[in-house]
DNA sequence: AATGGATGCTCAATCGATGGAGCATGATTG
DNA sequence: CAATCATGCTCCATCGATTGAGCATCCATT
């Protein structure tokens, strides 16, 4: 008898309820959307609306919603990669607070490809998407323009662009600190007192371009010029990077590395060494790994204030679509490596 | 003049397109979705729409398209976090899968939060998801009622459940072997023979219950029987395997590390010894972590082999909303490390 | 010249929720 | 007692894309 309705399993709209209870359809929608009171709808229909809707385990049709309201009520997020600690910690704070504001995230990772990036972009404004972050973006500025087309709310995250507000890390600050740091290390632990080397990232890179503006900085302090061999940006790959290591004339003792994934490089170029010359390696990096940190021959990391991005992203999101591309740094923190390593 | 048209920027639809190319929005609709062969449009139309298209950025209101067609094309997962590589990798797998299968991915992260679980299960189904996937769930058949009310197909991801099809690694086998391995270390390295220390997870969560009966029967082969005290479960927190630890009568030396986040907590206490009693350790953990990996007393870690997980479960998708609750078992890989370590 | 078929389109109903406009009914006021 | 107002609803057009059911043309047959 009901094979049917065990099978296919309609899903309980207004209409059912509507008429199972003997009301209209807009006495039901206006119950469940809350706007019941302003619509005159007495306490008694209310609850009885309530009601059976829980029994029918009702779900409104966002979609019919959405398409009415033209807003989704969905805001979306796009991430290059989900294999590092700072674009995961992005993610999760970035759903919980927009859960927090009651709206609904969804995230979508773009494996770094420019195309996918745009792709994805254009997949969340189909969506309706109520306003657009861009995390990471290469090209911030298509997927604002993207945006602009679509009348809809864009930020950047991470890097800036030049068509929407952005927020992003004081990276020339935290490289110049970061720096600092290995250089002290490179002196105490190894004797040590040149230029040392930047590995990971790529130059048409914001980030990467302030990091090596503090790398430099820190160096000119202290007297040290930067030979332009000492900078080798592979690009985002932890196998390029540990290839050019490999490639470097002489063997550098004192790295700053820009990036996990870089990390990932330098640390398996680092373990094809013989362990003395493995132990008179100091290195820092840019970007933080709960692990990473504990490597014997690290001397610090850099963690991006993901919780601080992220509020600051809200309070730009919260001014609206007309926002000017203003752009806001928040510091980064440096985590100092608190165990001493002896030479 | 343009003033509004700047500020609200109405949204390109197919009746903007039929009007500006003086035809019919049907026609634009199935050039647009694809069916305008089967509908006999003409390629010299068909272009021109495409172009005008393309010209005035549209995107299709998905709201609208899968209120008609009753599907959404979207593919909803939930997991637990981004705080480590294997849901890192599990996330972007599943979106490249998912994406190269013509639909579009949601993915949610609740948090290890088993009330946020469900809240973000009930999301997905409002948005109408062709099919939700249930990764590291704490109450996996709860998600299985929820979808079978709204005729939802679902699938179970790395934790099992009992009310749809399940894929899932096999904990067993891959810890008995990762258990050998320690084992071996153990005497090799530190001429230990004893049981060793399992940490982390939790009792109530089957693939911890799997990997405590593959590290006994490894422990049982050897003729060693595993004190009651040797397994210490305190959940999924970092700190709490460290306060563990910590609490143990006798330093333990030997370790079965049960995830990444009990890594941390492991290494912290590692960290808080003199550097003797640390060199005089050996743990291997089930879990991967590029940098984890490369720690000095770590002797090995299980990678959960993600592409074929992923692949099965597309298979098991690809069956449709009436599959039995099978649970499909896929293999694990254990890194050993190459480079042995000297006590 | 009439018939049949292919070609290339258009019309209009539909999906579910929403909300402005309006319609009974009963209570209150001048 | 008519006029006014508040209360508690219902009606129906609407959002944008989809799709079954047509409707003209045009060409090829007989």
């Amino acid at each position: 008898m009901d094979r049917q309705n065990l099978t296919s399993q309609r899903r309980t709209t207004i209409y059912d309820l509507a008429q199972r209870l003997g009301t209209s359809p807009s006495a039901v929608s206006s119950v469940l959307n809350g706007s019941w009171r302003k619509r005159r709808i007495s306490e008694t229909l209310a609850n009885r609306v309530l009601q059976a809707a829980e029994e029918t385990g009702y779900a409104p049709n966002i979609q019919a919603s959405a398409l009415r309201r033209d807003r989704s009520n969905i805001v979306g997020m796009i991430v290059p990669k989900y294999d590092n600690r700072f674009f995961g910690a992005v993610a999760e704070r970035f759903e919980q607070a927009v859960r927090a504001n009651g709206q609904f995230p969804v995230i979508t990772c773009t494996q770094r490809d420019p195309a996918l990036e745009l792709e994805a972009a254009r997949g969340l404004l189909s969506y309706q998407v109520d306003c657009l972050v861009a995390c990471g973006a290469t090209d911030p500025d298509r997927i604002a323009e993207l945006c602009h087309a679509s009348g809809v709310p864009t930020i950047n995250l991470d890097l800036p662009g030049s068509k929407a507000p952005s927020v992003i890390s004081d990276s020339y600050s935290a490289a110049r600190d970061l720096t600092r740091l290995i250089l002290d290390a490179c002196t105490r632990d190894l004797g040590l007192t040149g230029a040392l080397t930047f590995v990971g990232g790529r130059l048409d890179d914001h980030n990467t371009k302030e990091r090596r503006r503090g790398f430099v900085d820190a160096h000119a302090e202290r007297g040290i010029t930067v030979p332009a061999g000492n900078i080798i940006m592979p690009g985002y790959a932890a196998e390029r990077a540990r290839a050019a290591l490999e490639a470097l004339p002489e063997r550098p003792r004192g790295l700053f590395v820009n990036s996990t994934i870089a990390l990932e490089g330098v640390v398996h170029w680092i373990q094809s060494l013989d362990p003395d010359e493995a132990a008179a390696i100091r290195y820092g990096t840019f970007d933080f790994d709960p692990f990473g940190a504990l490597l014997p021959q690290s001397v610090g990391m850099v963690q991006q204030d993901v919780d601080s991005l992220i509020s600051e992203m809200l309070r730009q999101m919260r001014k609206g679509p007309g926002a000017p591309a203003v752009v806001r740094e928040v510091p980064c923190i440096l985590r100092a490596r608190a165990d001493h390593i002896s030479a």
